[in-house]
DNA sequence: TATTGTTATACTCTATAACTATA
DNA sequence: TATAGTTATAGAGTATAACAATA
């Protein structure tokens, strides 16, 4: 709570050295190469993540993709609208709670989203290459551990 | 260009091994305490990021600082129509340009930026705090890197 | 009563196009 | 002609509230 307007001009920093700066800038910069790459899948970064999701294990209702992503459940909406009707995943009805859409990938779905998830890692991978193997991995812990780890006291 | 299907499930990623979802989740993460922190100020980060534009060097066009920023100059007409209005900055003619608005931080503006911009550092350190000194050095060096290098062959 | 998916609605951030005043 | 700021407008992404079907 320290509210000291002790120093001059000299205090200012560069947006450079901001770390939500470089948080905002550099996922932007990713996204834009990874969504120029996928173009011709035509899916975006943000429907690749949710396919991701999918793909990646037992079967999932709408509300848990979309909560994995960290949106909400009337986001999923429109994206499983627009996937669904691309002819990437399906949605069922849940057997044991009839209220629930499980969410599949058709054998369409599923082969895009293999090719498609090779061309973004390879994005990453040119993305993050200046840094090094060890710098990218350590930059992935580093992430990681702020993602994972809340602060209480603000 | 590797389009290779080639193997099962075992390729799907977590979210948490993707660099775009960790980019993207520590800077909502971060945004949100850094929001909630400067809420006492009547401003967001976003106001503080073109604040520290404003007040880092020499006399700023809206332009110059929405090109700082990466938003484009449309966006600025708003967000300093609101600092305009809570007196935090002025907009003024250029003297050689009466095209250009020199935008310039107010009394009032300057004393409480440089508050809120000690509450925003206080926050970073809190969020990046579990890195340890060394840990988030690393982080800022290398999103500085991956910022500033252009990936030219996607 | 509570929950899942849905719709309607609104708010923010962003960008494009056209206008004005200056250059 | 070109540029800085502005306005109008539209498109994403997000969220809240209310509804139908189901639990």
């Amino acid at each position: 709570m320290s509210s000291r307007a002790d120093s001059g001009s000299a205090s200012v920093r560069y947006p450079h050295e901001v770390l939500g700066y470089l948080l905002k800038h550099a996922h932007l910069a990713l996204e834009g190469y990874t969504d120029a790459a996928l173009a011709r899948f035509g899916i975006t970064s943000r429907d690749l993540g949710a396919l991701r999701v999918i793909a990646g294990g037992k079967a999932r209702s709408q509300q848990e993709v979309a909560g994995v992503l960290g949106v909400d459940r009337t986001s999923m909406v429109a994206l499983l609208d627009a996937l669904e009707q691309a002819g990437i995943v399906v949605r069922r009805p849940s057997e044991g709670d009839r209220r629930r859409n499980v969410i599949e990938l058709t054998k369409f779905g599923r082969e895009m989203f293999l090719d498609a998830e090779q061309v973004a890692l390879a994005v990453e991978k040119d993305f993050a290459g200046i840094l090094g193997d060890k710098g990218a991995s350590d930059l992935r812990r580093s992430l990681r551990a702020l993602v994972a780890s809340p602060v209480l006291d603000v």
